[in-house]
DNA sequence: CAAAGCATAATTGTATACAATAATTAAAAA
DNA sequence: TTTTTAATTATTGTATACAATTATGCTTTG
């Protein structure tokens, strides 16, 4: 059933790529846009087929099945394989293969926990290092964000709102291990997530005003205050999902045991 | 040159693998104590010998020639590569192939950024989470390095003092997600440049100094401040290690240009 | 009828061969 | 002499074939 959507996903000429939809994008996307080898084609459509749910999570990676799909070899397919692994989107046992990862409670706030350090730090850093001109382009993102708010009565924006300003403040930060681990790796967990969870909204007023006070550390140049709040809105994002995930533990009690019985438990 | 100390690292059963000089492993360390896979058990060594210098910094990966050396075909050592660059000790570019990474001042500076706070963010939860029986080793641990500290005049201990004292930690601090971010990735690129800068050592009687404040912190269950501690210890080890880069700024910018042109430039 | 063991099938791991791309060298022209 | 271009070589990328391991289902035995 996902097998048609599969093959509609990987076309050698269509970017199904890392953040395309952030219009700041500049340098680092180019090379997401040229994936010049299969290998890097079929990772940018494995990993996206993971992140979207095409493939659900828990489910076992066939590789001679996902290769005739992708229409590669399993060569490039098991290197694809290998770097998602790198990802945490897949998990792997020798001899027994790859499966998409399953996010329990558990993993989410591990996750969230590692974000709020590195994506506080992100902020410290940006409020020392980013030019004036990076610091007003975030000021007049957030300026959309708000006037999207107040034009649709409390509605977030839904593709991205929350993304790109995070994105612009990692991209400003100036240490490139701390951005590419962020941006490369733990963001991919993060959009599977909201995919998979996409009901789950809220706190779109809440964070505009953390976005407010953020912008306005990074503008006084006040980098322990930046980190401060960051830390804050990432915690509070943490403390919400953790809400959510406990109140709904029911339903996610049952996907999670519908994923361990896919395969074969014993 | 390097040719036969390569060949005498790869071999089948003798485990050179991840943390083996810790005393205190017992779950995580069988997992790469049977690499169960030839890639696995590339990955090892290759690994191994870019930290120890047996591949220099810098020098390109031949495919071919090191999967004779290795006594592998190149399946297993390409999946070997690809891992190696998931960990970022190698760089690699599409049809030319991967190379040691370059530690740069730049790079050191920034991957401490890193540590800095994820490390931080481990004593904090460590101070959560940890079991008394694990506080207790800990101090036991460190009673053994004062000792040692006292009896040897000033001599740090050299096989893992310092490290075995954040591993404990890192290892107690209940979050999965941060402990392997640290220990399967970012510590092998701190272990190669330990092993570029050996001379640099000091720092003995402050870290001494600056773990008793950290287990004490620990020991009172003050999350807040085991994460201020740590963040400072690993802070001022930055700044030790970026005023020594800089006074030797001749000869690392020596060495980094040998690297450039080994390869071609143009 | 249940459980254990064996045989079969399916899947992953590895090696080899071929194709495509990039680096190098030599030759030719400016 | 220098620069450019073409041909050659080497290296990486990909596909196919084979080996080893694991899962599955059947048979047999208690």
């Amino acid at each position: 059933m996902s097998v048609n959507a599969l093959s509609v996903c990987f076309h050698p000429f269509i970017p199904i790529n890392n953040m395309a939809q952030h219009s700041s994008d500049k340098v680092k996307s180019i090379e997401s846009l040229q994936d010049r080898t299969l290998s890097d084609k079929t990772t940018t459509a494995l990993r996206e087929a993971i992140v979207n749910g095409t493939i659900a999570a828990g489910e076992k990676l066939n590789e001679p099945r996902l290769a005739e799909q992708f229409n590669v070899s399993r060569g490039p397919l098991r290197e694809a394989i290998r770097r998602l692994v790198a990802m945490r989107l897949v998990t792997y046992v020798p001899h027994q293969g790859a499966s998409v990862v399953t996010l329990d409670a558990k993993s989410i706030i591990e996750l969230y926990e590692v974000r709020e350090v590195l994506e506080g730090k992100a902020a410290s850093l940006a409020a020392q290092n980013m030019s004036d001109e990076e610091v007003s382009k975030l000021r007049e993102l957030l300026d959309i964000h708000r006037q999207h708010y107040e034009s649709n009565n409390g509605e977030y924006m839904q593709q991205g709102g929350d993304f790109d300003f995070h994105y612009l403040i990692i991209k400003g930060c100036g240490n490139d291990m701390l951005s590419n681990q962020l941006l490369n790796e733990l963001y991919h967990i993060i959009r599977m997530f909201r995919f998979q969870t996409s009901r789950f909204k809220s706190r779109s007023n809440r964070a505009l005003i953390e976005h407010e006070q953020l912008i306005y550390a990074i503008e006084q140049r006040d980098s322990e205050m930046a980190e401060m709040v960051m830390r804050r809105h990432i915690s509070r994002a943490k403390k919400s999902i953790k809400d959510y995930l406990d109140t709904n533990a029911q339903e996610n009690q049952a996907i999670e045991t519908k994923d361990k019985t896919v395969p074969n438990n014993r």
